[in-house]
DNA sequence: GCGACAG
DNA sequence: ATCTTGTCGC
């Protein structure tokens, strides 16, 4: 995996992290297609976070795209350094989710991230920020809707609607399995929006969410409770 | 000025 | 994200 050097990386305010944003925008990679759907490999990376212990956990998990089945795994553990704050998401879950790719035994593929990519107030979402700071393609699979307008989709799986900035289609709701709430894609880097909902759906042969992010959820929950473990006063748990 | 608001 | 039991359903 190769990073751009990016020293202002981790801003100190949130107006820094705006200006940061407004800057890197500009390196996104929006007329690609991207790796097709269900060949390769497929990354699913997420966080988890103790901010009583001011700590945050990461997890990559890679998934051969044929079969979804798990070829590497990696967890990296780190110090909250950044606020939630809506629209800078990045800035709180990227450093600690670098290290986990690091750590991943081969290459990642097509990485899917837990929220937006262009799908964005200033068209900069996570996984728009994670694939111009890796250069890996990209997409954004969210569980819930930001700010953006959009219709039900009708009740079928693969059904969706756009979900829309003004008349611009910046990503779509999309759905996963019959009646059940839809997921909110959108394209982050080297990707193109078809192609991102296509990966979604070969994703998601039986749950809602994709199995990528399934893996990386429990994943990073498990590597937190270890270190929540070890940093906590051994008399306050059971021996085993 | 008052809410809304990915994880 | 996280706090949290049981419960309805395949």
């Amino acid at each position: 995996m190769t990073t751009v050097p990016m020293p202002a990386d981790r801003p100190a305010t949130e107006e820094q992290a705006r200006a940061v944003q407004d800057e890197l925008r500009g390196r996104v990679v929006l007329d690609e297609p991207g790796p097709p759907p269900g060949t390769g490999r497929v990354t699913g990376v997420d966080v988890a976070y103790d901010d009583e212990r001011d700590l945050v956990a990461a997890a990559a998990v890679t998934l051969d795209a044929a079969t979804l089945e798990v070829v590497a795994e990696a967890t990296a553990v780190g110090r909250v350094s950044f606020p939630y704050v809506p629209g800078l998401l990045a800035f709180r879950e990227i450093p600690t989710v670098l290290a986990a790719l690091d750590s991943l035994s081969g290459p990642p593929g097509l990485v899917v991230c837990d929220g937006y990519g262009l799908a964005h107030p200033r068209r900069f979402g996570l996984a728009s920020h994670l694939g111009v700071v890796t250069g890996l393609p990209t997409i954004g699979v969210a569980k819930n809707p930001f700010t953006f307008a959009y219709d039900d989709p009708a009740r079928e799986r693969g059904s969706a609607s756009p979900l829309l900035a003004g008349d611009e289609e910046v990503g779509r709701a999309l759905r996963t399995r019959d009646a059940v709430k839809p997921v909110f894609v959108s394209v982050g880097h080297r990707v193109n929006l078809d192609n991102a909902c296509a990966h979604t759906l070969a994703l998601t042969p039986r749950y809602r969410l994709p199995e990528t992010t399934r893996r990386a959820d429990a994943l990073c929950r498990r590597a937190l409770q270890e270190a929540t473990i070890r940093h906590s006063p051994t008399s306050r748990y059971p021996e085993s």
